[in-house]
DNA sequence: ATGATACTTAAGTGATTACTTAACTATAAA
DNA sequence: TTTATAGTTAAGTAATCACTTAAGTATCAT
């Protein structure tokens, strides 16, 4: 569970990118090449390809080249790699936040029945 | 909503570091001061302030000092955003391809009722 | 008051990022 | 077979990153 991480930072740093970020929305809807990636970001090719190729590493993106254009793609796997790690950590919280919630209620009624009878 | 990408930057970042992501680990089991985030990272105390200033700019994490010490908690509402940001574009792609199933069954089914007619 | 604790601030460094431009390589179209 | 398209490779650069060590500053305990 030591490549997990090194996984988990190439993927939180891929969609630390906002150019990055519209690349993977983009590809939300549906398969799409370089140049389609290109189309709204305000920066030069190469650049797209690095971004390109970030999200790759990262598993979020593969891509196929067929003749001269290379068509993109989203992994959702990847996504949902991501999306779990931070809500298994948001969910331990919420549980911890419920466990606390009890104890708070649990003193509240101590609190009413013990009122006027001791000191 | 063109803050918002600067602060999904903030977030997404502070999470692609393993350090923070052992930190943000920490402390949804509760409150930690700082030496206690640091106890199991092998790096200078000053580092892990480093780091819990880019976990408090990003928003994912807030702390209040009393005396000496200062104790730091997550903020669960941060971590939301950053989940919800991928799950919502899981969620396109994962209706786009339950849409391309649809039209696929229903191309499969015209194929099967024409077959042995037409040609 | 003295020392130990719990950070904090400042300054420096090597590595990594996010670009750029220029030059190149296939593939497809005219 | 020339010419345009789609992408690739290489090299350079300014800015940001993730640390470090050294030297503080408040608190708290004795």
């Amino acid at each position: 569970m030591q490549a997990q991480s090194a996984a988990l930072d190439r993927m939180f740093h891929a969609l630390a990118d906002p150019a990055r970020r519209v690349m993977v929305d983009r590809l939300t809807r549906g398969p799409a090449t370089v140049s389609d990636l290109a189309k709204p970001l305000a920066m030069s090719l190469p650049a797209v390809v690095q971004h390109l190729q970030v999200l790759e590493l990262s598993g979020l993106v593969y891509s196929e080249k067929n003749g001269r254009v290379r068509t993109c793609r989203i992994e959702p796997k990847a996504l949902r790699t991501a999306e779990d790690w931070i809500a298994e950590r948001r969910t331990v919280w919420e549980r911890r936040l419920d466990r606390l919630g009890e104890v708070l209620l649990e003193i509240e009624a101590e609190e009413k029945s013990t009122k006027g009878r001791t000191k």
